[in-house]
RNA sequence: GGAGAGGUGGCCGAGUGGUUGAAGGCGCUAGUCUCGAAAACUAGUAUGCCCGCAAGGGUAUCGAGGGUUCGAAUCCCUCCCUCUCCGCCA
């Protein structure tokens, strides 16, 4: 959410924001409901003063009839007073209404605007303007015929969609065995690498959340029809990401406290109702995948900073998993709603020949600490402000087993370790079909 | 799910219709004192919105929302959350 003075103050840049985020919104309403709200506001508050002066002189007038016993003047000056008030009692009431539709209906405005972009951000319509800004590893080479990682694991035995279709349907999968205890190998990996090397605290966190939390992080009202709910109201979390937003929603921080990092290894729920078609084979999209997710909370000064660490952070985990990678820059038009920077991580799959996202790692600066009202006490004193959030997965756990199957692979249908993974796998270095 | 108890400022805790944004205590900050510290004493110590260049002023907030009333932390209703006991359950 943005902050609406700021929005009437610098109307021009917001709009082109807006645009470069390919969105729109209608600023005449903002303006219009703006100044409804003050004004009632206003209003309410010369009427409220009034009602609180008058307040004690009835008291004062009855205190004076109660020790002079009955005084007939008081007593008609009382009657005269609360006649009065009667009229300005129901009128504090329609201006209290008044406001509080102006308000809400602000509100629900503000909350369909998308986060600006930083300077620093390439401006383009698409993917296609994204900016390469490093990579790292080079594609694997292979002299043999190479499966894509669905077939491989069928061949392997330790992907089964087809019985997982029997229980749940399409874009589910079911790990056996090695699988299995691969999925649960890297999620041990990453998050032993994130609490001891990179400072992180781990949180385990619910995996369904009410609405206000879906509410803060962004992902509501605009997207609902990404999102899971249960019959109770209850939303499965699409990410880690919400429940370790909103751990601090409605709290006033301290400075000291921050940067707050922690990271969390969950399932992901996604109905992504638009994405049929796309991806339909193998891990790649799917309606549940656990994911590491990193997440920080920071102050306006340090957030940049501190989200080049978070990219190095997820980077790590590419790196000692030794698979190919390039970390992109995206542009205005393929960024998230509530981002405000995003570097993607894209890992090598050589059978699509091509790098495919597997972390996005995003400074969303104060526009979800607005949304869910985290802030800070400055070390000096002064006004509480919002903290920056920032998040970043390190990493999606299913693509990075899919990443794993396609560059591991050997001609003989057998699937090389990394060297770092192999202590999670019982110092397993390559796995053969038994 | 059933029965009961409760939700007040950073924390503890008083307060059942009229200067109560809220006693008292703790904590924290500053000052006095001290060679320094502790103790003691003094002062300060929430957040939103509106008006204002500012100083400052107004207003709201005692889990949330509604109602009664001239006036609500206090009375009524609905909801949420926490705790205890029972039931159910991994």
């Amino acid at each position: 959410m943005l902050d609406p003075k700021f929005i009437l103050s610098h109307l021009d840049s917001v709009k082109k924001g807006v645009q470069d985020k390919r969105q729109s919104f209608d600023f005449v309403l903002l303006d219009q409901l703006d100044a409804q709200r003050r004004q009632c506001q206003h209003e309410y508050d010369a009427l409220r003063a009034q009602q609180n002066q008058v307040s004690l002189e009835i008291v004062a007038l009855q205190k004076g009839e109660s020790h002079n016993g009955v005084s007939p003047k008081a007593n008609k000056e009382t009657t005269t007073l609360l006649g009065e008030m009667k009229g300005v009692s129901s009128r504090l009431k329609e201006l209290a209404l008044s406001q509080s539709e102006a308000e809400a209906a602000l509100r629900s405005l503000l909350l369909t605007i998308p986060n600006l972009a930083h300077e620093s951000v390439p401006v383009g319509a698409d993917a296609s303007f994204n900016k390469e800004i490093r990579k790292w590893g080079k594609p694997s080479q292979f002299d043999f015929k190479i499966k894509d990682h669905a077939d491989i694991g069928e061949a392997l035995g330790i992907l089964d969609v087809a019985r997982a279709a029997k229980i749940a349907g399409a874009r589910f999968t079911l790990y056996k065995g090695f699988g299995a205890r691969l999925e649960r190998a890297l999620a041990q990996f990453m998050l032993d690498l994130h609490t001891e090397k990179h400072g992180y605290l781990e949180i385990l966190p619910p995996y369904l959340a009410n609405e206000k939390a879906l509410v803060g992080t962004g992902m509501l009202p605009k997207f609902e029809g990404d999102l899971f709910k249960t019959r109770e109201g209850y939303y499965l979390i699409p990410t880690a990401e919400v429940p370790l937003t909103n751990m601090y929603q409605e709290e006033i921080l301290s400075e000291e406290d921050l940067p707050i990092r922690v990271t969390a290894h969950t399932p992901c729920f996604r109905a992504e109702a638009g994405a049929a078609g796309k991806d339909t084979k193998g891990l790649i999209r799917q309606h549940q995948f656990n994911k590491v997710e990193l997440m920080k909370y920071t102050t306006p000064e340090t957030s940049y900073a501190e989200l080049e660490k978070l990219v190095a952070d997820a980077e790590k985990v590419l790196q000692l998993l030794e698979l190919p990678y390039r970390v992109m820059l995206l542009s205005t038009g393929d960024m998230s709603f509530a981002s405000a920077k995003t570097y993607d991580l894209e890992v090598w799959f050589p059978t699509q020949k091509t790098y495919r996202e597997i972390s996005s790692c995003s400074n969303f600066e104060d526009f979800q600490a607005r949304r869910a009202n985290i802030r800070f006490k400055p070390k000096d004193g002064g006004k509480p402000r919002y903290v920056h959030t920032l998040n970043g997965s390190g990493l999606a756990i299913g693509r990075t087993v899919a990443a794993l199957l396609e560059n591991g692979q050997q001609p003989d249908g057998s699937l090389r370790i990394p060297k770092a993974l192999q202590p999670y796998l019982g110092g397993l270095q390559v796995f053969i079909k038994s």
